[in-house]
DNA sequence: CTGTTAGCGCTTTCAT
DNA sequence: ATGAAAGCGCTAACAG
């Protein structure tokens, strides 16, 4: 690979003209700037981004943490943010927490030892402490999907509760009265307040809030099948079932299948995050929106504006909609 | 940050006994070295890799291409492929295609230029050429899903036409004899090749091959809807369909569910790629394993052995297998 | 076994 | 507008 150096050499000019006509700050003599690029196309000139960086302490990089790298919703993640950097000449970096302390702290620090300009995350074992000395040390981050304070603007939420009382206001607006509810963990902070936002959606129609009629899963395609075994081992019967995400419904429904159940005639069931398998499912899954792709991107710009100077309007709370689609019915008595 | 000075100074050793103790190759006076770990405890110091890599042109980290990151095949490979390297404590830097060749080449070059030790690709627009010459150059590849003479061990490939005769005799051995077929793209080699294992499976039963009831498609949803309609349009009758994916195969069971056909009865469907959805959609699809985590895992080992010095077996060729669920059915006159 | 000294390829003052 | 020189943080000969 070429240096700047015998660019410099061979268009007869010293190294910082080089460096200036690739960097394009300050102005060059069209004549001299010419034969530099001359050069720079004979010796199929690259810069060295590694050499560059070093020297300014900058990357144009940014770094991304996601859980895991092979599932739908991160998927999305990645890619909204890919798209959206990528317009604006920057590169990402992604690193994969696996939803372990160790591991998350790990790979940040291999993005700041990477020299990432700033670190775009879904973390989920890392304590608010540590993410606010994060983002008060030098390196700008933008949290998708948690709110910590002191962290501000670079906080990037959906409005979980919202969405939990979307999903059971709609159950309740098709006349069912007794809806089972299996949640994310509770060490989650978006299972809690999708979970508040069915207690409020029950209370508002006036209808108690039966314990048992929750089951608290951890977001996976069994705990829904579990859930759902337990609470139809229960006392407490109930006509529909909203799951805090889609993994969990599908689980769900295709437990109640193997159960000799029809749906959504013997039970109405609501998804959470529209995943891409949510119109696969059979019936159809009525769900909840998880505009995570917007998120993302709007982290992205968060990022943008923070470190690069733009200067794009951002927004920190997102809506979820319903999707009403074919796994809820009407209550028959 | 502390630098590697501030520890030298802090422990009132040079700067070369830091970076030996850091490195662990040579031996260093066990009195000195706990000095040393004792400084960049109370320093926090942690190596900057941008300039050990600047200094030794190693990175230990190496590049991922994939076309893109919201699929559950590269979600899937580049889960493989990170752990694998996680496990052997090399990072993993993703970089996007887009399918496009611009963006490759770009996203080689962002690796290059980051000092990468390796790139794994799923390469879908480069030529055979730039390949090659990438391979032959300082910089070992790995190709996942690609035969490329001149890469030899790197390739990492599944025999897709014998996945291709496993799908369609399948439905031969079910007594179907019109077989509707929707390819990929026919300048994509995995295509034809799966294309060839049907038409081998064909001759092999003494099935003539129609021409009329192949379709080619793109490899999407909607292409495996547009696939359906045309051949059903055609004046070549078929009671079974195998999609060369499982999206193709997805698209065209919701068209046939839209068109009032009974599923499988009227249509048996097989897919290929056994991807995550297979199983939720219904009737759950009968597909051919596509093992693309192995290969994948296996495209790391051998990066492992050809920069890292890693001595595992390597496995170049995979077979698939076929998946039987509840999308095909015996063929009833 | 330890310290000194050059770089790695580039940016960035500082003069000119 | 251009060039010379210092330095980013680290590794790797080379002496000692």
């Amino acid at each position: 690979m070429a240096t700047i150096y015998e660019v410099a050499d061979k268009a007869g000019v010293s190294l910082s003209t080089v460096s200036r006509v690739l960097n394009g700050k300050t102005t060059v003599n069209p004549a001299l700037k010419a034969k530099v690029e001359e050069a720079m196309l004979a010796l199929n000139y690259r810069p060295n981004s590694i050499a560059r960086s070093l020297a300014t302490s900058r990357s144009d990089s940014v770094g991304i943490l996601v859980s895991e790298l092979n599932s739908p919703f991160f998927g999305d993640l990645m890619q909204a943010v890919e798209l959206t950097l990528r317009a604006a000449d920057k590169h990402v970096i992604i690193t994969v927490g696996h939803n372990n302390l160790e591991t998350e702290q790990d790979a940040v620090e291999f993005l700041i030892g990477r020299n990432c300009d700033a670190i775009i995350m879904h973390a989920e074992a890392m304590s608010d402490e540590y993410l606010k000395t994060l983002n008060s040390s030098r390196l700008p981050i933008s949290l998708v999907n948690r709110q910590v304070d002191g962290v501000g603007e670079g906080c990037i939420v959906l409005d979980n509760e919202k969405g939990g009382y979307l999903a059971t206001q709609h159950l309740i607006s098709l006349g069912h009265k007794n809806i089972g509810y299996i949640s994310g963990p509770s060490d989650k902070c978006d299972a809690n307040q999708r979970l508040a936002g069915h207690k409020r959606a029950l209370k508002e129609a006036g209808i108690a809030f039966t314990p048992n009629l929750v089951f608290e899963g951890s977001y996976t395609e069994e705990d829904g099948k579990a859930g759902l075994l337990e609470l139809l081992s229960g006392d407490s019967p109930f006509s529909a079932l909203v799951c805090a995400n889609d993994w969990m419904a599908s689980g769900a429904m295709s437990c109640a299948r193997d159960l000799g159940m029809n749906l959504p005639q013997d039970l109405s069931i609501v998804g959470f995050d529209d995943a891409v398998f949510a119109h696969h499912v059979f019936p159809r899954l009525t769900t909840v929106s998880n505009p995570i792709s917007d998120m993302a991107a709007m982290s992205a710009r968060h990022i943008l504006n923070v470190v690069y100077g733009y200067k794009d309007e951002v927004q920190t709370l997102f809506q979820p909609s319903l999707i009403i689609r074919e796994s809820t019915m009407a209550y028959e008595a």
